[in-house]
RNA sequence: GGGCGGUUAGCUCAGUUGGUAGAGCAAUCGCUUUACACGCGAAAGGUCACAGGUUCGAGUCCUGUACCGCCCACCA
């Protein structure tokens, strides 16, 4: 008797864990995610449209979670959608060093292990540490984001730190320091006591905290402060110039008072600054440790004097307290100041912001440092005329050049820039790019190279995102005008998650635009934050930490995939439970009977078995298949991906399966045998266009199917061509 | 203090130029129907936050209110 037609995997359930690994290695053999591959086998034209995405780099220490799993899956289906439309399609991979972050979790290990800080094992045996823990890492992430699916093109993967991407980072920094937008200077900084660094503005996190606020005699005046351990050099008193009940006292004016550690001589100040409405609408002012209070010093030319360390230690000016950590002395002082009878007032529980460092640092302490910055506002020659990187940034995404996605966030964007001041971008840490700049007594020069004998190159790295905002040409080559950068940059999307908005997605734009001349992206696409079932954010403290890894075994990634596509519209959160990823493993395993079913009925014919798609016979029916797949395809086109996802579901299930297959297997019982001929070839066909239209969106199970087809277009659906 | 988003079935969410409310999951009832129990069929479930307004007609547009969430901000 001859064996049945059908292949034998579909007598059982649908098995992702047997099917995925057998899928990936199709695709990594055949090499197709990579352009010149597809160009070279003829699948791709050699002067199709290009469509490139840069994948948002993981950091190299990290595992992935849920929101990459989003990233991924989203990239993915835009990636596979325009390779099957025939565009040079390019999915370039990366890692990143995540500076501060990688630094202070291998410093943490080091220390737990050995209890020794990095100043005992020096910077070259870090490094060496950093390295190795970097290369045993990184293995991890690349192979999770394998696992998903993605069809990257490997070939071109960039790490933050290899070779190519800091001599980007080297020429970038000297371009830009020679062009004016570099420069040094003396300012006020957010310093993080614990970690011994600046970090930006972007990369403080305000922490709502509970004080007491106490009131002050300050001479005749009534000062508020919740920070009395910055006040022993406070020797000026501000008020507005407008302030009625300060008249009698002139701005320049002196008074003789009675503070913490005797007798000082106090000057008035007049300055709009101050608020006539918060508290008495006198303050005395810490041009060391205070970002206003310094602008309000500059302004005056006044004296400005350190009153904390580095490391949070009292200094000379405190007198009896000097050498005192700031948080053990600031009881002592307000003890000495309630002796004095200096104390008018305290309100306890006073609520207020406290800047703390995000990246798991501690209190910030604004400290007056030499830095490098960028300046925002200074006007220079860019490619295109004279402006500055404010207005150039606001050009990107006011020109159109750039579109945000979802729009709402172009006026977070414009907002940000408004109130964008210069950036800090020298980082007090070891781990990161070395900034290119050389002293020699008090001479400095920027260059690659060493200027020569007796010049010591600077301590300090780069921000992270320095060379991050470079990721989308040095990718790609940059310094060198190589082939990817002419065909591939501006990339086509940008896609990654609202939260880093500012971090990456603007420095992009602000480096693409300086260096190059063009934006980095034509469009941003921004996802939202993967919560838990409840909108929780995912936390290990909460224990509600969905892992993909985890789903991946249980249910497959095409349903992992799904579950975080479906039900996520653009630039909103998505909340997951375990149960809807559960739903979409049912989803996959109906596709496969499908199959089956299709395949039991059509034995022995094949798509091109005579019969093209005209001769069916229900146009009706395959108008609504057209009329579905263009509905899938428009919402593609505008980055809807949960509608065309739910579009092909309802189509393939409750369309497909419930009703014409069910009818069909009545027109097989009952039909005429043209009747039979006709509605095998459409049910062949249907499965044809649901397997390529669903491809995109669950690659693994409409692959292991297509490897099962009798005859197929190509050699792998990945590449077969998008039905409409 | 500014700005943004949300409020639709028990839960999570769709609802694309305004035309008598939809899905998934959960819950109910019935089905070993020869693709699938990871299934099929049936039934149930909502004053679309609240109050006004525009309109023949509003979940959908306008105004305001409440609550939840997020972002930004140098109030000492």
């Amino acid at each position: 008797m001859e064996p049945s037609k059908v292949p034998e995997p579909f007598l059982k359930p649908y098995n992702p864990a047997q099917q995925e690994p057998k899928m990936l290695a199709l695709w990594e053999k055949s090499g197709y995610a990579n352009p010149d591959v597809c160009i070279e086998k003829g699948i791709t034209k050699a002067d199709a449209e290009p469509y490139s995405i840069v994948l948002p780099p993981p950091n190299v220490t990290g595992t992935l979670h849920m929101g990459h799993a989003a990233m991924l899956a989203i990239e993915d289906i835009l990636i596979r959608y325009h390779r099957m439309r025939g565009y040079k399609t390019l999915w370039l991979p990366g890692t990143d060093s995540a500076a501060i972050a990688t630094q202070s979790k291998v410093e943490t290990d080091i220390y737990k292990a050995e209890k020794k800080t990095r100043h005992d094992l020096g910077r070259e045996e870090l490094m060496k540490r950093i390295d190795a823990f970097v290369e045993e890492s990184k293995a991890t992430i690349i192979n999770q984001t394998k696992k998903m699916g993605s069809s990257l093109d490997w070939s071109r993967y960039a790490y933050t730190m290899d070779d190519k991407r800091y001599a980007a980072v080297m020429e970038a920094f000297v371009r830009m320091y020679d062009a004016g937008l570099i420069y040094r200077g003396d300012r006020i900084v957010n310093w993080d006591p614990k970690l011994q660094t600046t970090v930006s503005d972007d990369e403080i996190e305000y922490v709502e905290q509970k004080d007491a606020f106490y009131h002050f005699k300050y001479g005749p005046f009534d000062i508020g402060t919740v920070r009395p351990e910055t006040k022993f050099g406070d020797k000026y008193v501000v008020m507005h110039p407008d302030d009625a009940r300060y008249k009698e006292y002139t701005h320049g004016q002196t008074i003789e008072l009675e503070w913490i550690n005797g007798p000082i001589t106090a000057t008035i100040i007049k300055d709009a600054a101050a608020d006539m409405a918060f508290g008495s609408g006198a303050m005395t002012i810490t041009p060391a440790h205070s970002g206003i209070d310094f602008e309000i010093a500059s302004r005056h030319k006044l004296d400005i004097e350190r009153v904390i360390d580095d490391r949070g230690i009292l200094l000379d000016i405190a007198g009896e307290f000097k050498g005192q950590h700031i948080k053990k002395a600031r009881p002592l002082i307000v003890e000495k100041l309630r002796a004095k009878g200096l104390i008018a007032k305290v309100d306890e529980g006073y609520v207020h912001n406290v800047a703390t460092n995000s990246r798991g640092g501690g209190i910030i302490e604004p400290q007056i440092k030499r830095q490098w910055f960028i300046d925002v506002n200074k006007e220079v020659k860019f490619p295109d005329g004279t402006t500055s990187l404010k207005q150039k940034m606001r050009e990107a995404v006011s020109s159109g050049d750039t579109k945000i996605m979802p729009e709402r966030f172009e006026k977070i964007y414009y907002h940000w820039i408004d109130n964008l001041r210069d950036w800090c971008i020298s980082r007090q840490i070891w781990f990161g790019h070395r900034i290119p700049a050389w002293f020699k007594g008090d001479e400095v020069k920027v260059s690659i190279e060493s200027p020569g004998d007796g010049w010591v190159q600077d301590e300090d790295t780069l921000d992270t995102w320095f060379s991050s905002g470079l990721w989308t040409f040095s990718t790609l080559g940059w310094p060198e005008e190589t082939a990817d950068l002419k065909t591939y940059h501006p990339t086509t999307v940008l896609e990654t998650g609202y939260d880093i908005l500012f971090f990456w997605v603007a420095r992009m734009i602000l480096m693409s635009t300086f260096l190059r001349g063009e934006v980095p992206f034509k469009n941003v696409y921004l996802h939202g934050l993967v919560r838990d079932g409840q909108g929780r954010k995912m936390s290990k403290s909460l224990g509600n930490i969905i892992d993909p890894l985890t789903m991946i075994e249980k249910y497959g990634a095409d349903a992992a995939r799904l579950s975080l596509i479906i039900g996520a519209s653009m630039g909103n959160d998505v909340k997951l439970s375990e149960d809807r990823v559960r739903g979409y493993k049912h989803f996959a395993n109906k596709l496969w009977n499908i199959t089956r079913f299709v395949l039991e009925n059509t034995e022995g014919l094949t798509l091109d078995d005579g019969f093209d798609d005209r001769n069916e016979f229900d146009s009706a029916l395959r108008e609504e298949r057209r009329a579905t797949f263009e509905e899938v395809t428009k919402h593609i086109d505008t980055f809807r991906l949960d509608l065309a996802a739910d579009k092909l579901y309802h189509y393939i299930w409750d369309r497909f399966a419930d009703e014409i297959i069910e009818d069909s297997k009545r027109v097989f019982k009952d039909g005429s045998e043209d009747e039979k001929k006709r509605r095998r070839m459409f049910l062949l066909y249907t499965l044809d266009w649901i397997l390529k239209g669903l491809h995109p969106f669950m690659p693994f199970v409409t692959e292991a199917i297509w490897q099962q087809l009798p005859k197929k277009e190509s050699d792998l659906l990945m590449v077969a061509k998008w039905p409409v």
